[in-house]
RNA sequence: GGAGAGGUGGCCGAGCGGUCGAAGGCGCUCGCCUGCUAAGCGAGUAGGGGGUUUAUAGCUCUCUCGAGGGUUCGAAUCCCUCCCUCUCCGCCA
């Protein structure tokens, strides 16, 4: 959610940012309409004080003067009623508007609309190039440690199988990046994936992405597609004190995605399912650091890719491109080989302080108490990572070999 | 799933229809005092929204005593629904 002081004092800036992402809203309009509903506030309000007033004075009376009193309340009371519906009539309306409007973005952000967009930063390491090459399905027939076949058969499309070595280096992966991210002072955290619509709408992904999530209905209860979710909200309400912050996490979760809308889109083997693990970090920290603390979130995730020997390259996600709660975004894109492309394996975002003020999470200082700023970021995203793994490591005889760093985490030195 | 108890400010804890956003204690902050110092004295110390304002200052109004509704001129206090916590029983990874 914005802060409505940007509508009353810099409505140029929330225009300016709402074209960076192709959105056409009457920001004028909107202004006028919080004027309205501001001054329907005040006048229930004066109401209800003239109400409060008489309402005390009531005690001290008796007899007739007293009778007059209750009644002259009386009327008041219904006055007062009825203005404060009004009121909050129009402040609902209002609201339904205005939590549908995306962060500010960045204006580092890069220009343009769609994942085309993106600007190209860095490329780190030697891509593997030419035919020959197997893609992660024929890898994991190969050796009989992916089957999507028998998950379709179990759950329907887009789930799998991961067995024996494969499901080995899923867990050697989460143990070795806890191991990694603990000395910058990241809290591991198992946190829950079920979780109330509240946290979904003070992360942002309510009222926007609901058709992306699962819902189990008879519990109210909703299923996480990232940590992100439980991580942000557990310090909902909360407030810090400075040198508290920042504050860091690494939360390791499956993650659920219905991926409404992408039918037909990467429909081979396990790249896009609905099910995956996930590490994800998550900062709160102090806005005048969630730039640096943002460049931060992606130097950790570098070190990570790089230790796994993944050629990469890092984008600057177009401002059109952004989620709702991102002012900027950066995606780690690996090669891979089976498909002779960069995509995605990470994502970090500076959410600002888009979700501490819908989750009202803040700290104390000298000149009161002000919101924080949050983070996410991926550490480890299990299909992903994996799938790039085995198709970056592949050897020309079918087999792969084990990234350095992960070879005393696993025991052995090659699948195959 | 069954039975019971309870949710008040950073914490503990009073309040049981009006003068209560709320006694008292602890903690914390500031000031004072004091050579015997993890002592004494004084003051301050919840959050949100509106108005005024250059202002996250001050002044002022309003809302919030788990959440939402209701009764009443008036509710932390009475009624209803929901959520959560604790105890016991049952079941169970």
């Amino acid at each position: 959610m914005l802060d409505v002081g940007v509508l009353r004092n810099d409505p140029d800036t929330l225009r300016a940012s709402l074209g960076r992402r192709g959105l056409d809203v009457d920001v004028a309009a909107l202004g006028e309409f919080d004027a309205r509903r501001r001054r329907a506030r005040a006048e229930a309000e004066e109401l209800r004080a003239e109400q409060k007033e008489l309402g005390r004075s009531i005690a001290g009376l008796d007899g007739p003067a007293k009778d007059e009193a209750v009644a002259r309340a009386g009327s008041l009371a219904d006055e007062y009623k009825a203005a404060l519906a009004a009121a909050d009539a129009l402040d609902a309306e209002f609201n339904a508007t205005w939590l549908t409007l995306p962060n500010l973005v960045d204006p580092t952000a890069a220009d343009g609309l769609t994942e085309e967009d993106a600007e190209e930063l860095r490329r780190w390491g030697e891509v593997l190039v030419g035919d020959g090459l197997r893609d992660h399905v024929e890898l994991g027939e190969l050796h009989g440690i992916i089957d999507v076949e028998r998950s379709a058969k179990v759950s329907g499309t887009r789930f799998g199988y991961l067995f024996g070595p494969l499901a080995r280096l899923e867990f050697a992966l989460v143990q070795w990046a806890m191991d990694r991210l603990e000395p910058y002072g990241f809290v591991p955290v198992v946190p829950p994936v079920l979780v109330r619509a509240a946290a979904l709408f003070g992360t942002g992904f309510f009222p926007g992405d609901r058709d992306q999530v699962y819902a189990v209905e008879a519990d109210e209860l909703y299923l996480v597609g990232t940590s992100e979710v439980s991580l942000a909200a557990m310090h909902g309400d909360e407030i810090f004190d400075a040198d508290r912050l920042p504050l860091r996490y690494a939360g390791f979760s499956t993650c659920f995605r219905r991926e409404a809308g992408a039918h037909g889109k990467d429909t081979r083997g396990i790249f896009r399912v609905h099910q995956f693990d996930k590490l994800e970090m998550f900062i709160f920290c102090h806005p005048d650091d969630s730039a640096d603390q943002h460049e931060f979130l992606l130097a950790r995730e570098e070190e990570l890719v790089q230790a796994l020997d993944l050629p990469y390259r890092v984008v600057n996600v177009a401002a059109g491109d952004l989620g709702a709660s991102a002012a900027k975004k950066y995606d780690i894109e690996a090669w891979f080989p089976g498909q002779q492309r960069y995509r995605e394996i990470t994502s970090t975002s500076n959410t600002t302080d888009f979700q501490s003020r819908r989750l009202k999470i803040r700290f104390r200082d000298e000149s009161g108490n002000r919101l924080v700023h949050t983070l996410n970021g991926t550490a480890i995203a299990m299909g992903r990572t994996l799938i790039a793994i085995v198709e970056n490591h592949q050897q020309p005889d079918g087999s792969i070999e084990v990234p350095e760093a992960l070879r005393p985490y696993v025991g052995f030195n090659a699948i195959g």
